[in-house]
DNA sequence: GCCATTTCTTGCCAAATGGCAAGCGGCGCA
DNA sequence: TGCGCCGCTTGCCATTTGGCAAGAAATGGC
């Protein structure tokens, strides 16, 4: 199985050259997950950092009176995990389940730490990480705080078309804060774009 | 002037002890800002990793119509500081304006660096603030996602009460997510809480 | 102490969204 | 093949929120 989209995504935040993403991507493990499945319970404590090849995968939480509320969306190209649970070994509040049969690559917490130690620059990808991870969640509640649930519809689907193929509306209405009823008025104002 | 909140907050983390706080905490400089002056401007690149001990900051930014949006309210005890800015050098999105004066503790990027290499329990401390800060600006999405503006009131002032004091009504609806008017009709439904 | 500005509230109405329930259609499974 | 569940839409009405404008109250500068 070809790691070249791990190197890729190594290398995208500028701190690993080619030579060392070839080198690190090895450390990784690859792993299936099937349509459906759970990659990560809530009260477990996240242990795999994993880097999405293919497919879809969804994370949420339960409201206090028991609904799901969709939190995260993710497909390829993306690193899924629970940060503050990874990190700070400490109980997940939050689930990430398969929308679709899912490929990847993953490493465990003690991996990475020991990655960590043995090459500063990935240490240094994984700050990258992080910070792009912060920056984008900022982006997202500033559009939620500013703009309307239908404005951010639209800009969901013009980034990520392909949600539209895998993911039930409803995971959606919920990721946009709204209810299914709502998106669905929505899409029919907006001619089912 | 005493550092001792400043190494308090080192320990926070639990990655530095002590007697480590004591000596990192050296290694930053004290600094006042006035009331209405700004520690960074939209443009610049953040170079101020700023350790609050006094005084109310807020962070905003500045809609395609021109309207200000507040992102972040800070008090005593709280990094601030513009993460993508800061760690990827790029020209800030924000503005981080000091609501009354201000004091506290800093470190410029290069300073900061140069501590993380110098003492790798630092290092780890600054991860650690940064999961803290992505895991509070995920239960801030999460909530405006599912509670009502009023709710969301009501939290945030039982949980920074003297925000009340300092902070125009018109900053904390847009932190909210609402318009001043809304905030004014909630308030009035809650019996002025 | 006085004036200008800012902050906050309120009234009026429109728009957005929610809650609930019904209905429709597809898909999987026995 | 037929049944039942799930996903999506729609109708009806209530609630929340926004937009705008006016006015009251507080604040700050001189």
């Amino acid at each position: 199985m070809s790691n070249v989209l791990l190197q890729q995504f190594l290398q995208s935040t500028g701190a690993i050259s080619a030579a060392q993403a070839a080198e690190i991507a090895t450390c990784f493990q690859p792993r299936k997950i099937a349509r459906h499945q759970l990659l990560l319970e809530a009260g477990q404590v996240s242990d795999t950092y994993f880097f999405l090849t293919q497919g879809l995968l969804r994370a949420f939480a339960l409201d206090p009176d028991g609904t799901e509320v969709t939190t995260g969306l993710a497909g390829p190209g993306q690193v899924v995990f629970e940060v503050a649970s990874f990190f700070n070994r400490t109980p997940s509040l939050e689930y990430i389940q398969a929308l679709t049969d899912c490929e990847g690559w993953c490493l465990s917490y003690r991996q990475l730490n020991e990655l960590f130690h043995a090459r500063p620059e990935f240490r240094e990808f994984g700050r990258g990480i992080l910070v792009r991870g912060f920056a984008a969640l900022k982006a997202r509640m500033l559009a939620t705080i500013t703009e309307s649930a239908s404005a951010r519809y639209d800009k969901l689907l013009r980034a990520h078309p392909e949600l539209l193929l895998h993911v039930p509306l409803k995971y959606i209405a919920s990721y946009l804060g709204i209810t299914d009823s709502s998106l669905s008025r929505i899409r029919k104002a907006d001619g089912k774009k």
